[in-house]
DNA sequence: ACCTAAGCGAGACGGTACGTCGGGTCTTCTT
DNA sequence: AAGAAGACCCGACGTACCGTCTCGCTTAGGT
């Protein structure tokens, strides 16, 4: 068996990943140390020094090994439905005491860390984003997006207030929330706005 | 002279805050420690702990003892031209070399540390969001705003995107795109939407 | 009343030296602190230095001020009957808990500071010997000594082994020992000294 | 080659402890710190708190590394040639401007710390005094020292003074003083010893 | 069936910074 | 005028991790 070796690498690989996520959810990101982790991990420093060249990016790979949700789009026609039905799934995910406070951590990660950046958008953002406007513009191609309307605006305009909410005002993550900012954005601000303007909460 | 030692203290804790930001800048806030900023500005490291518990609200305080903007609101009459002036600043402000990767650094901590993450609320953002939303009242009750339209939730879909674009996605904040993510908000993206809607990029 | 001032610095000084003494007896002299005998005694750091220019001189003076024993000399017209009883004295207040360890201390400290070994030289071991010396002297002329003896050498003789137990083989001082010491010492260790000599522990 | 690991361990050890004597040398025990040793010495500060607990105990090890005197015995024959060549040796060493200053910071710190106390007794005063005993008892058996004389008690009165005068009166060690004490320790101080009793100073 | 090469645990190592302690000096206000 | 209070600069403490580096052991393929 020639793959045995390589067999005992990826175990090894996959213990270190999830030692450090056990870490980081007891005692938080911050204080989460390679030290710890390979003493806890049973592993020698060297080790993960190989497999990642710092705190930052093996903590994105861990995160991101659970890729917990596979947050897939359905198609059932009607794209409000659909995107609610989607942004329920990833605000349920955000406020899950799992993933919410170690994503939190990985997004602050990637403020003072290019390489997470670059990771976390690559891997994690950018295919989300991604399959929000494909989603999207098939919804525009039926006629239920304004015709011309820039999607990655639009797409912005439904991640941005989520992610303020969860990085910035720290306020919770509602479902009622999410159907305030999507009725909000299909309907508009302005006083010409159609009748059924979201009210004040 | 009475306060001749409470002088010596502000200049002091002036010396310190100008010692960290200069130093922050120079090195980036992450290889930014307690130690240099002491040596640097010839103090004792008690001398700095005595006035701040960490080095995050120390980078707090001495961001925000800049108070550059003064991102004070004009009242013209005119919401969307208020508005966008108001956001162009915020943007300049986020674009430009100084302030931008510090205060970029600094919301990076906030998701760390639960004190500066207070401290930024309380401190920055809460009172720009407060101004945003008088003015947009002020709006409402002119009629430039759909009446019942959530003021709070107007404000998260006029930051959220900018700060989506900022934190997460890291594509450059434009003028322009301050301009399209206005008209959308005003204008909804639904297909009964009016005929000006932002074309796509 | 004039000296109302100097009772008040007098009964300060004895405060400080006798919050020196107590803290010297819990923590020992190694932990002990200038910052800490100030906060005790309710005094200014500025108040101790005014007064000792050193932990050891504030210790040695702290000690000192006991002056416990008045270890003063007898004259019986039996000298080796006032040695012993003198000697009993000293090893009483060496072996005690009080003074014992903070004795010791002191010694201890004069090894570093050239200032401590002067005033203790001069304030108690100086006038320590000048009596057994005397004591000695009236000794050799009546007799009991013989003549032309050096009698600070045997001054030395007779403190140097209790000061080696004290201090280096850390052995327990005990009467016995003192007994054996004055034995040996008047009859001298050499194979023509009476039959008295002492015997074998 | 398998000790290349050790090999470098022992090299960096002997550096550190030759760094500490230096250093002791140059400014004196007291003001002597580990931080100073490890730069000096090229070494980080935990690889001299891997090896020693405590100053004292590396300032102990230091000093003992030398070994300097081997102050073996002699058995010519004449006890008290054998004797007084042995601590003319001892006082050589204790004089010398190398060891002197170091071996009585040496024990003043021994007074303090009881660590340091247990390892000069173990490592340095109990060899040496275990040798004069021997020495001693070869005396005995060949009729130059009383039968049934005491020999720790002999030691003590040999060492005591010597060491009385190094640390307590800090007057300067002579090979006449030895020669003094040698003579009055053999003779005995009473009035029926013998005519060659030690004259006065 | 040996042998070489790689991966690994263990952990020593030179560094940097931490947060704390105390030394000795200074200034201000209080008595 | 002396003192309580305590801020201040400084230097050192002992600790924690960093990222690099041997070292000796295991485990396979390759010969």
């Amino acid at each position: 068996m020639p793959d045995n070796r390589e067999a005992r690498a990826a175990a090894r690989t996959d213990m270190i990943m999830r030692t450090t996520l056990a870490l980081a959810q007891e005692t938080g990101y911050a204080k989460l140390s390679i030290e710890a982790v390979a003493a806890r991990a049973g592993v020698g420093k060297h080790t993960i020094y190989r497999r990642w060249p710092s705190k930052g990016l093996l903590f994105l790979d861990s995160l991101l090994s659970l890729n917990e949700p596979a947050l897939d789009y359905p198609d059932t026609g009607d794209v409000m439905a659909d995107l609610r039905r989607q942004i329920y799934a990833a605000v349920d995910l955000l406020t899950g005491p799992q993933w919410g406070p170690l994503y939190q951590a990985l997004v602050g990660e990637a403020q003072h860390d290019p390489a997470v950046a670059a990771g976390l958008g690559e891997r994690f953002i950018r295919p989300q984003t991604d399959k929000t406007v494909a989603r999207l513009r098939a919804a525009q191609e039926q006629g239920q997006v304004a015709p011309g309307f820039d999607l990655d605006l639009a797409m912005s305009i439904l991640s941005g207030p989520l992610y303020f909410r969860f990085l910035i005002s720290q306020e919770p993550l509602t479902r009622d929330y999410v159907d305030r900012v999507l009725d909000a954005l299909f309907a508009g601000m302005g006083p010409r706005g159609p009748a059924d303007a979201p009210a004040s909460a």
